[in-house]
DNA sequence: TCTTGCGTTCGAGCGCGCTCGAAGGCATAG
DNA sequence: CTATGCCTTCGAGCGCGCTCGAACGCAAGA
């Protein structure tokens, strides 16, 4: 099923280590039946944010949400469609800035578009770069794990240049120089 | 040659677009040939830091540097190195916090080794789980391009799900209700 | 009746990581 | 001699994204 593909496209993109990914694939499946309206506390739950967040976003302009009898919010589904959407942009470092640009040109009308897909192809463009960082650093950070631990490659010289380490101590020498001040 | 396949692993790490990786490669090759002592300017041009910044690190007691007879900062390989590392940590997200408790432990000597490979294997973890997070987020955004632009595949309704899209939307119909107040 | 619990508004405060400004020292160029 | 340019210290300020406290309202349960 054209589901399951899905899934395991997303799974495979998570890794398959621990209950992170669990928990965000089941909140991705639970936006398939979201109830018609929600309080602020289960919205909350939902995003796994503060109620103080959420009244944070609307006072940003970022979502509207209309109230009950005794004043209390009341989050329709639309909004809380919205607000998943502003979590994982958020979550993926967007600017509150950039989040108010985007839902202003949302508002403004579907003329609006191609200035939209800008935006989010911009971000796109950030999260790769972010993505590639990340990744060089954590082959430096294993790296240095590694020969702290002794169980060194035969690379040992090369990589000293990506860690930081000095290169030009050996890995059989103490910690103490191997590891300069670090 | 060893340190070929290093880099070559490196650039693969970082992808293959754009002049980020290449800066960073040539940083690290640097590492290789440190001037015996730098200037702040020189290192803040190094590290693509503020001599504000640096001046900062050594306030928080991340790193001493040594003066000249005019009292101007001298920095030599050692203190160079550890504020390459630094600032990959920081790069990498490691908060101030723990890069002053790191570097505690490295002061206080060699019996502090396991500690800190706690510490490192515990960042390790935290950019693991940050590059997934980004995994997801960029997956989303990227469909959220894809169907924007209209050039959408035949997972629309369950991907859908993914980015917060109305999934009940059919991928024929107009924009303003394929993607609400998104 | 009174407590508990969840909600409201408003504005202030906070933690982080810088970032900057002021006031001054020293050295080289014109 | 003076202007420039880069450096110094110190403390204050800032931008971001929340986070919290105060003071209050309403409603269900003991």
């Amino acid at each position: 099923m054209a589901t399951d593909d899905l899934m395991t496209r997303a799974l495979e993109a998570l890794g398959d280590d621990g209950p992170l990914s669990v928990e965000a694939i089941h909140r991705l499946a639970d936006l398939a039946d979201l109830p018609e309206t929600m309080t602020i506390a289960e919205v909350a739950d939902l995003l796994d944010i503060s109620p103080h967040t959420l009244r944070y976003y609307e006072r940003a302009g970022l979502v509207e949400v209309a109230r009950d009898g005794n004043g209390h919010r009341v989050y329709d589904a639309g909004a809380v469609r919205r607000l998943v959407f502003l979590t994982r942009m958020r979550l993926s470092g967007m600017p509150m800035r950039d989040l108010q640009h985007y839902i202003s040109l949302v508002d403004a009308g579907g003329r609006t578009v191609p200035e939209r897909l800008d935006v989010l192809v911009e971000h796109r463009d950030t999260i790769r770069r972010r993505i590639r960082e990340l990744t060089l650093s954590l082959t430096a950070v294993e790296y240095k794990i590694a020969t702290y631990g002794g169980s060194t490659g035969p690379d040992v010289q090369a990589l000293g240049a990506i860690t930081g380490t000095d290169r030009t101590a050996l890995p059989d020498e103490p910690l103490r120089r191997a590891l300069p001040a670090e």
